[in-house]
DNA sequence: TATGAAATCAACTGTTT
DNA sequence: AAACAGTTGATTTCATA
């Protein structure tokens, strides 16, 4: 579906994303007008789902990271509700559905430890059927990124 | 540090990445000069990161999630090389050391679950100083994003 | 730090192969 | 699908406020 032209595409902007067509199209060897062809067309079909800027979580106060498990009372999960709740507090990036656990994982960024508390306190038990919560602070991050590896 | 300019460009930029500068001007209400040389002193001063793509995991066969404790022998660990051996696995996109427990968290994205199989027993485990892996498979993602809310 | 003018370069369109 | 040429529009620099 995807030939190597556009996986080489893909990968230039996987690296540099505000990238001019005019230079990618030197790296690829197309013309201009072809790369820019090619990228509309990927966007259009959905495999580039948007383009974003990777901000410096330490600038804006949000150096600490935490996973957290949220087991729930099953009655009150219906549709996902526990889940669209836990996506919608800003200071989470990532909610998980489990299996086998029956519990959610969520992923959250916040600027210390005592902020951590407000939101588990305030935000995450307070969610009707929430039960417990079982929170793992990261101490050290080794990677962080988004990518696939396209093939 | 940051004004409300700024703060404004960065929230544009988090949404469309490849949007011209001039569109940016005029969102702000600022010459398009100016909006530039917001962007390359933010650039400059590591506030912003960089540019990525956001591609969609499904249409290169990145659909299953996992996320896996890895728990090590202590004695293998020095300077973090377990930490940076997971790092160096393509599939894994997060490597991250929690607190208390003595073991990593990892997040990778792989196919289906047999791929998930053949990258726990073909390079996870044979990392040396792994003692053991507890993975937990995710159904649904009802968030998933780096996005920080700028304050 | 912002603007505005001017030059360079890129984006985009239409046409042709 | 790609290239080419032409037009529109964006980026960038620089002088100035």
């Amino acid at each position: 579906m995807l030939d190597k032209k556009s996986l080489r595409i893909l990968k230039i902007l996987q690296e540099k994303a505000r990238i001019p067509n005019t230079e990618v199209s030197r790296l690829v060897g197309l013309a201009p007008s072809a790369v820019l062809e090619r990228i509309r067309k990927m966007e259009l079909q959905g495999i580039i789902d948007g383009y974003e800027v990777r901000l410096n979580p330490e600038r804006f106060l949000r150096n600490q990271v935490a996973f957290i498990n949220v087991e729930y009372d099953g009655g009150f999960d219906g549709d996902g509700a526990i889940g669209q709740a836990l996506a919608a507090i800003e200071e989470i990036q990532e909610v998980h559905y489990i299996a086998g656990k029956d519990s959610y994982l969520v992923k959250l960024r916040v600027a210390d430890t005592r902020e951590l508390g407000n939101v588990l306190r305030d935000k995450i038990i307070t969610i009707e059927g929430v039960l417990s919560t079982n929170t793992s602070t990261v101490l050290q991050t080794y990677k962080e990124t988004a990518r696939i590896s396209i093939r």
